[in-house]
DNA sequence: ATAGTTTTGAACCGAACGTTTCAAAACAAA
DNA sequence: TTTGTTTTGAAACGTTCGGTTCAAAACTAT
């Protein structure tokens, strides 16, 4: 049973507002009094209940990975590997246009934007994604033997093929671009995969 | 002539510094110390003759354009629009690979990493980056008409392709990819060319 | 030498940064 | 009502930020 003053936040409710600023702004761009406003909570209760920014940061990336990396995997599903790149493609794609949310990806942009105090921010980042690039790889490799794909193709090539385009993408959504762009690149992208 | 007492740095090669370190930590991660210690000039001298650190950022980026970006320029001299795009992703490969230069592209983590506070900083890079895309875009769509591409075909959303491909290149750069797997990538993309 | 001009180095500016402190406030339990 | 516990709001901490100021230094021209 609770005692005390009861707060007047809910807790996840505030680490959602923080993630939406930290996506917007990157880690480094975004400040205390940015976290405070769009949580709705004074400094105080963030460091009572969060900790500090870097803990924050790192429990709103906890919450971020619970949220459109976690739609990727829906791709593996797929019965082909080709298959399986182009929902991967086109789960991203929609995922870093989102209006809902800030465009691009939490994790390249933090990544590129932290400085080297930050760095062990940015290695976390960094080996998140190669996770997806190696699930890829993995799925791809499985494929091979039913000759889904070609004897000739490289599965590693190919997974870092397509995490190349999705982190293109991601890039390309930053600066602006429309969904029905990169829904274009994907079209043309997928021309290259082995038959 | 030159009267009063004389500048104890070479006015370019601060620049270079100056270049190396925004690079490196992209605009806002970069501070005054870190440029005048890099620069090897006190900040009187870098107020002086560089105006701000705005319009310093502004300077190495014209800079900046003098090299990686400029080396894409030569696959304008290709004969064919594939010869074209392939060239132009081998020499992004080769400049954000450089071992002798921070990885990645600086429009790229400059665009990324900078708040709101230097949005015309970012309008900036962006807008260059889209220059970029139209010299490829105007180029394939020359192509056209001696049958270099396809009828078919799309200039535009090609040049978005090839783009994509080289901004998603910029970024494994930057997360420490080598040359040889962006070649991987390379081949790989260039299979979706249309015959 | 002397005067005029430009650069240098270091101190300093107000503002913003992430973080801490603490008394007042708001509740449950006694 | 009192006591105990927790949260709140605001003020303050030291540090760093981009930018400025200014007297001393280092040169050329007279």
């Amino acid at each position: 049973m609770a005692t005390g003053r009861p707060r007047t936040f809910d807790n996840t409710e505030a680490l959602k507002s923080a993630l939406q600023v930290f996506w917007q702004k990157g880690y480094e761009g975004t400040s205390l009094s940015d976290l405070t406003e769009a949580m709705k909570i004074n400094r105080s209760s963030l460091y009572a209940t969060f900790g500090s920014k870097e803990q924050l940061f790192n429990q709103a990336l906890d919450l971020y990975f619970e949220g459109p990396p976690k739609l990727t995997s829906a791709a593996f599903n797929e019965s082909t590997a080709r298959a399986v790149a182009e929902r991967f493609l086109h789960v991203t794609a929609d995922s870093v246009t989102n209006p809902s949310t800030p465009r691009g990806c939490l994790t390249i942009r933090g990544a590129i934007a932290c400085g080297e105090d930050a760095e062990s921010v940015r290695q976390e980042l960094v080996s998140r994604r190669v996770e997806s690039e190696m699930a890829l790889r993995h799925r791809f490799e499985q494929a091979k033997s039913p000759g889904d794909l070609p004897a000739g193709s490289d599965p590693a090539a190919l997974a870092r093929y397509i995490m190349t385009i999705a982190e293109g993408m991601s890039i390309r959504a930053a600066d602006g671009s429309t969904r029905e762009e990169l829904q274009d690149v994907i079209d043309i992208a997928m021309q290259a995969w082995p038959t």
